[in-house]
Order: structure tokens, then C-alpha cells, then sequence
DNA sequence: CACTTTTATGCAGTTACTGTAATTTTACTG
DNA sequence: CAGTAAAATTACAGTAACTGCATAAAAGTG
């Protein structure tokens, strides 16, 4: 590694084209709606050809929703199951939030990319499918969270760790529709914040 | 109208083709996956065009999915905006669940659908989708029944009803997976009614 | 400068899906 | 029963996303 700037010009060239599709793709996609573009236009627009743009993207909706959310790291991970508290629900929370929080770090994109997933039903049923992939793996993870805070492993523990885990997507759902829609004018911590008081509002008060 | 059991020719062969397109894709799926599946194939196996499977169901997911969630009658939300007691999240799911109880009334399709969604994660995915698009329609239905209740209109009732619908979402979600997974033994309803247990034990335990 | 590995492209093919116009089938009427 | 309107079915042509494969052009390496 000579300069921190480059990893040899491969790298830089890669890069550089992943760029200016996206761009394209975006820029396209805010102007005519993500229905009205196709994938010949945005290579077009980005003068590659379409080969290219799959081999970069995989697909249409790759190049809009942009990376996948990332498993937490292992020692988030690690963190969060040998937490002293009992609020494994808001501590779930928090955890993913953070990985969230840790991906795009394009201003640029990242707002536009939140545009035509407010807009496009389509986008949004695909960001949250998205989501609901990493529950498999969340289960074990709050499992041996129970198991560790001394729950006894009888019957039900599971099915308790399956229900956090469907919890936890519900209150990042509502918070990414309240995020997305710019109704609110928190930062992304406050909406956290009170969408958790919220849900503890509602399921007591019966 | 001659006999109750017909209504007309025209009716009741509609009825056997669309039967017969059913049970061919669903048979075909069952055997060879989803994705192994083309819709050149389910035609052929049930001897119509390609143009006709599309005019009956519109896109292949359509004929293994079958008929979306239904809204639940107009009767029923007005029971609900007007009931009485304080568990709205409750009602909600027990409102849901009536109207998705009184679909499909075909015990193998079905079961079959059953399977099939449950092996095939991106049709779980569209099952959840579909869902998803009746939050809409139901957070009024939920602010309605909040300001029936007496509760003040000021800001944040919105935000409230959203949560409801979500947290709604989720107990389905999870009672899907539940039933769909066959772990548990318990009826529909038994099942529900473990799902509301749960998430209160969950949130009020903190 | 040879030589290997990456990266980009062209091209042919598959699959889901749509619009349109023609053709067949059912229902109705005198 | 002939004649006709309405509905169902079909063929056909076309679009758009996506994949596999073979080949050409860079870029990295000794």
C-alpha cells in the first residue's frame, strides 16, 4: 500500500464504475419512478454494458436498496448476550440499530435511496424482506441471551426468543416508515427511544 | 336460476378451469419446488395458454398464494372501533384473524399452499408483503376506535395507531410461522392467544 | 516483455408478463 | 332453431429482467 488513497488502480477503476451506476441508476429511478426505468437505460446512462451492471449489482433492486443490513459484529454480538439488564427487547434494538448505523456512509445516496423506498411499495416490501432473512440467526442469538440471564431452558424459551426477535423487526419497521416519511424530526436514536416507550405504552396499558 | 348447485354453464366451467389451473400448479410445485416450476409447464399440465393462466391469476406467485387477505367487513371494524375495553392491540388481532379464517375453505389447497410457503422463503416473503399493504386501511380503523375511546386527539394518536398496526403485524408474523411450521399442536386460536401472552410478558418484564 | 488473473463485453437463451386482435364458446332473443 | 351479443380462450408478437458462456481487453507480476 503506497497512499492510503489507492489499493492499485483495479481497485480504484472498480470502484469508480460500481459509482456511476449507481448514480445513474438513482438519478434515473428519482426522475422517472422505479418502474419506469429499465436496465438498458441506466447502462446506458452509465456506459456499461448490462452484462456489467449485473455482474456489478445482481439485479435491478440491488443497485437501489444498495448493500443488504449487516449481521452485528461478533462482538457486538457478544456484548448483547452477556448484558446484565432485562430489557432484552430494547437491548435487540439498540444492537441492530447500531449495525445499521454502520453502513452507508454517503449522505448523498443514502437520501435518495430513502426517497424511492418511501415511494416505491414495491422497494419497501424488498427492505423488509431483507430484514426478516436475518431472523434466523437473530433466534440463537437471543436465545443464548435468555440462557445466559439464567432463564431456565424448559419449553417455550424459543418460542419467547422467536417472539423478541418478531418484536424487535416490528419497532425497526416503524421506526424506518417514521424515518423514511420525515414526518419527525428526531435523530434516528430518539426515534428509537420513543417508539420503545411506545410499544411499552401500549402492550401494559391493557 | 334452475338448480343451486349451478349458476349457469358459463360459471361453473370457469370455476372447474380455475380449479383445474390450481391443483396442476400447487401438485407441480409441490413436486419439483417453486422455482422449478415454469408457467409454460403448469399450462401445459393443465391444458390452457399461457395467456389464460395469466387472465385467471394474473402472475404465477398469484396461483400458489391464492387469494389476498381479505379486509375484514365492514360490520366487523365497526364492532371494533366501538368496542369497550382497553386492549386495542388484542381486538386488532382477534379482528384479523377472523378475516383471514374465513378464506380458502378448501382443506388441500390449503395445506398445500401451507407447505409450499413454507419451503419457499420468497414466497413467505410475498405472504408477509401482502400483509403489510392492509396497514394502511387499518391505521384509521385504529385511530377511529382510539377517539371513540375517549382519547384526546392531539399528536402522537397517529403515531400510537401506527404502532398498533405494527405490533398487529407482528403477532401475525409470528402466528403464521407458528402454525405454518407445525411446532405447535394448539388450534388457531389457542395459538393466538399465547402470541398476546407472550409479547405482554416480553414488553412488561422490563 | 511474457504470463496470469481480473474485469468487461457480446450474444444467445430463458422466463415472467402484457397488449391486441382474432376465434371459439356460451347465453339470450325473436 | 337461426342470429347475435357477450364472454372466454387463444395465438402472436413484444418487453424486460436475468443467466451462462466464450472471448477480448486491462492490470498486476516476475
Amino acid at each position: 500500500m503506497t497512499h492510503p488513497t489507492d489499493a492499485g488502480l483495479r481497485a480504484r477503476k472498480r470502484a469508480a464504475t460500481q459509482s456511476t451506476i449507481e448514480r445513474a441508476a438513482l438519478s434515473l429511478a428519482l426522475e422517472h419512478g422505479y418502474d419506469g426505468v429499465t436496465v438498458d437505460a441506466i447502462c446506458e446512462a452509465s456506459m456499461v454494458s448490462q452484462r456489467t451492471f449485473f455482474n456489478y449489482f445482481g439485479s435491478k433492486e440491488g443497485v437501489i436498496l444498495g448493500p443488504p443490513p449487516p449481521m452485528p459484529t461478533d462482538a457486538a454480538v457478544e456484548a448483547f448476550v452477556h448484558a446484565a439488564g432485562h430489557d432484552v427487547l430494547g437491548d435487540l434494538v439498540s444492537l441492530l440499530a447500531a449495525a445499521i448505523a454502520d453502513g452507508e456512509p454517503d449522505r448523498d445516496l443514502f437520501r435518495s435511496r430513502r426517497v424511492l423506498i418511501q415511494r416505491t411499495p414495491e422497494l419497501m416490501n424488498r427492505e423488509v424482506a431483507r430484514m426478516t432473512e436475518l431472523q434466523t440467526g437473530l433466534v440463537a442469538i437471543v436465545l443464548a441471551r435468555l440462557r445466559a440471564s439464567g432463564r431456565a431452558d424448559s419449553s417455550g424459551l424459543t418460542e419467547e426468543a422467536r417472539m423478541i426477535v418478531v418484536l424487535a423487526g416490528s419497532v425497526m419497521r416503524y421506526c424506518l416508515e417514521q424515518y423514511f416519511s420525515g414526518t419527525t424530526t428526531g435523530n434516528p436514536r430518539e426515534v428509537l427511544e420513543n417508539a420503545l416507550a411506545l410499544v411499552r405504552r401500549i402492550t401494559n396499558g391493557s
